[in-house]
RNA sequence: GACCUCGUAGCUCAGCUGGAUAGAGCAACUGCCUUCUAAGCAGUAGGUCACAGGUUCGAAUCCUGUCGGGGUCACCA
């Protein structure tokens, strides 16, 4: 039975016929509050007007009304305008009976499709910290959206290609000695990323003199057009007072200064090259990219997360391509002098913004939106989901604008899930300040202090080497994991690496242990409990874990409906909290009343299977002991 | 500078579609294992919900402004 929508409807009743009056009220109802007794609280303020009486005696008379007319409200009180309605306990029990024994909360199909795309890396260095909260929401959110009841498509869309790939190419193919991750006993990502870091050190090294020589004015470039730009950045330094201002000028001149390198000269060259399709190039950009995808896979299976299909920019950026030509004939687009192309979004409160380079090669956003075109020509999905952080708020505005614009009808499905940035204590992660929190190695910190503490609490006898690393990986995951997802997506987080995760109080551990307790329990209980429940006096704990567990279905469909595994994990430690507090008040096997141990083993068991599969919306997976 | 965002206990976070006395966890202190796993439970202490106005019967929640943190404003991705 639906209890809220039964309650309104009561209510509605009431006012109806109390105050005759016919226009529909809008009734909302919520549950009490912990320190009030009642289950369902009624705030009657809004109709005051209606009943033409002080709110407690209007509070009052509905209540009177419902408990003489309504069978399932047992009781209620009044305090100042709230009326707190206490429903027959039987319903609670009802409620237990019928649904204990399910095992899954997967909700019936709403026919749509949805696609989320998540993770998303550069091929040119290892996963980090930010790629983590990434992963662990795009997966999470997959697995929620998937059991609210739509079809679901896992994507990763993998940047493959541009420049910085083709920094560490150069790198390795100059200063690698034909290192492989085989000879260097490193995962192919970090092999990758290894020269990314030779190239930007190497550039350092190679530039610095000359750096030092520009900003003191004496330096001459090849090229007039930079020159002049040179020049002129000068001249704004000289005059320059703000610190902001200089650094950003400074900045500007030690660019040039790069870019006017023999390295990334060589760098360009290489691009252009492999745009052309030179084969020495294209074989040494495949080969470093495997390497990179094997380790990509490690972490990834590591973390538990998968995906149902890959796109690559290398492949999508033509379609986009293709679009803008299509934009330019439809007049969404306009081209200036040197061939560039634009779209002017100043009527939408934006900027101008460009699609297509001069020299017509693609951008960033020309590949989004071939990489758009691409996904809904395969899946003809009815949303679109973008998990990626929110430094690109503006880009995806942009981006979602211009398919709109372009006449998509998918467009108006497109959402970006923005999240907030992982912090450390030290403030942003700097990959020039070395201060990057590598994927692989958190993982492998995790799994050491899950191991630590579990051989602290000494509870592991009996059980095999396998079963124990199994235990500490759960354990750890589980940590990881749910302190991440526990955060509103939207907000920005703070990670203390040094003070490492805990395991106890509002952690995963904590909400895994609860279950492991219940199984424990059950697991000695046998098999004879399982008969039917007519009635019996319930316990308050009973009571409150009973609607803990209600509540489930609706948390799911809120927690889809804001794209936040933040909400399930809440609700997880509101159940084990709830059950927690049950198991110390009462006894379950010791009981001796049948009906009554019975009745919590039932309870116990669906607390059980609730937990089980909420951890399995977050990724996270439960032990049987620990 | 313009735009976007955030500001809740010492710390990390809930609560934000307006409702009662603002909640958890960590850290501190006090109890509870001869009884089902103490990675647990119960309790004490800790708050001008950044600040100032406004709307309302009612504001942490909505609006405006101020201050403070972060982000974006690339022919980078």
């Amino acid at each position: 039975m639906n209890i809220e929508g039964d309650i309104i409807a009561s209510i509605e009743k009431a006012i109806a016929a109390l105050y005759n009056t016919s226009d529909s009220q809008q009734v909302k109802i919520e549950k009490t509050k912990t320190d009030f007794v009642g289950d369902f609280t009624y705030v009657v303020f809004p109709i005051v007007r209606i009943s033409r009486k002080s709110p407690e005696q209007t509070a009052e008379e509905i209540g009177q009304y419902l408990k003489t007319n309504a069978s399932f409200i047992q009781d209620f009180n009044v305090i100042k305008g709230f009326l707190n309605l206490v429903i027959d306990p039987s319903i609670w029990l009802n409620y237990l009976e019928t649904n204990w024994e399910n095992t899954s909360f997967t909700r019936p199909s709403k026919n749509e499709k949805v696609m989320v795309e998540y993770s998303s890396p550069n091929t040119n260095k290892p996963l980090h910290l930010g790629h983590i909260r990434n992963n662990l929401l795009g997966y999470s959110l997959s697995q929620i959206f998937q059991h609210t009841g739509y079809d679901l498509i896992k994507a990763n869309l993998i940047n493959d290609r541009g420049i910085h790939i083709c920094k560490s190419m150069l790198a390795w193919k100059l200063f690698g000695n034909g290192e492989t991750p085989q000879s260097a006993n490193l995962k192919g990502d970090h092999l990758v990323g290894k020269y990314y870091v030779v190239f930007e050190t190497k550039l350092r090294e190679q530039t610095a003199e000359s750096i030092e020589n520009a900003l003191k004015g004496n330096f001459e470039f090849t090229q007039a057009n930079i020159q002049n730009r040179y020049s002129d950045t000068l001249e704004k330094l000289k005059t320059a007072t703000e610190e902001k201002q200089i650094a950003k000028l400074s900045d500007d001149i030690k660019e040039f200064v790069r870019n006017n390198s023999n390295l990334m000269i060589a760098c360009q060259d290489m691009l252009r090259k492999w745009e052309a399709g030179d084969a020495e190039t294209i074989q040494l950009w495949k080969k470093m990219n495997d390497w990179v995808y094997e380790g990509f896979n490690i972490t990834y299976t590591k973390l538990g997360v998968s995906f149902d299909k890959y796109y690559y920019e290398s492949n999508t950026y033509k379609l986009g391509k293709d679009l803008v030509q299509e934009g330019l004939a439809k007049g969404v687009f306009y081209q200036k002098p040197d061939n560039s192309v634009w779209i002017d979004l100043t009527a939408d409160g934006l900027d101008e913004k460009l699609v297509q380079r001069g020299d017509g090669t693609s951008v960033y956003i020309t590949q989004d939106i071939g990489t758009a075109e691409l996904k809904f020509q395969e899946f003809g999905m009815n949303r679109s989901i973008y998990v990626v952080g929110n430094e690109q708020d503006y880009h995806f505005k942009v981006l979602f604008l211009i398919m709109q614009k372009l006449g998509k009808s998918y467009a108006q499905g497109m959402y970006h899930l923005s999240y907030g940035m992982v912090d450390l204590p030290s403030g942003k992660m700097k990959s020039r300040e070395g201060t990057v929190v590598d994927a692989d190695d958190l993982l492998n910190e995790m799994y050491e202090t899950a191991k630590e503490k579990t051989i602290e609490l000494g509870k592991t006898d009996g059980l095999s080497e396998e079963e124990l690393n199994n235990l500490y990986t759960q354990l750890s995951l589980s940590a990881l994991k749910f302190f991440i997802l526990k955060v509103d997506p939207r907000k920005r987080m703070l990670f203390n690496p040094q003070e490492s995760i805990d395991f106890q109080g509002d952690t995963g551990p904590f909400v895994q242990y609860t279950y492991a307790r219940i199984r424990s329990i059950l697991r000695q209980a046998g098999n004879n409990w399982q008969t039917a429940i007519t009635a019996t006096a319930l316990h308050p704990a009973e009571i409150n874990t009973i609607k803990v567990l209600y509540d489930f279905p609706a948390v799911l469909e809120d927690a889809c409906k804001d794209y936040s595994p933040a909400i399930i994990c809440q609700y997880c430690l509101d159940l084990a909290r709830a059950y927690n507090r049950l198991y110390n008040e009462v006894s379950i096997l010791r009981e001796t009343d049948e009906t009554l141990k019975n009745l919590r083993l039932k309870l116990a068991h669906h607390t059980a299977e609730t937990l089980k599969f909420g951890l399995n919306l977050l990724g996270i997976n439960v032990v049987e002991r620990m």
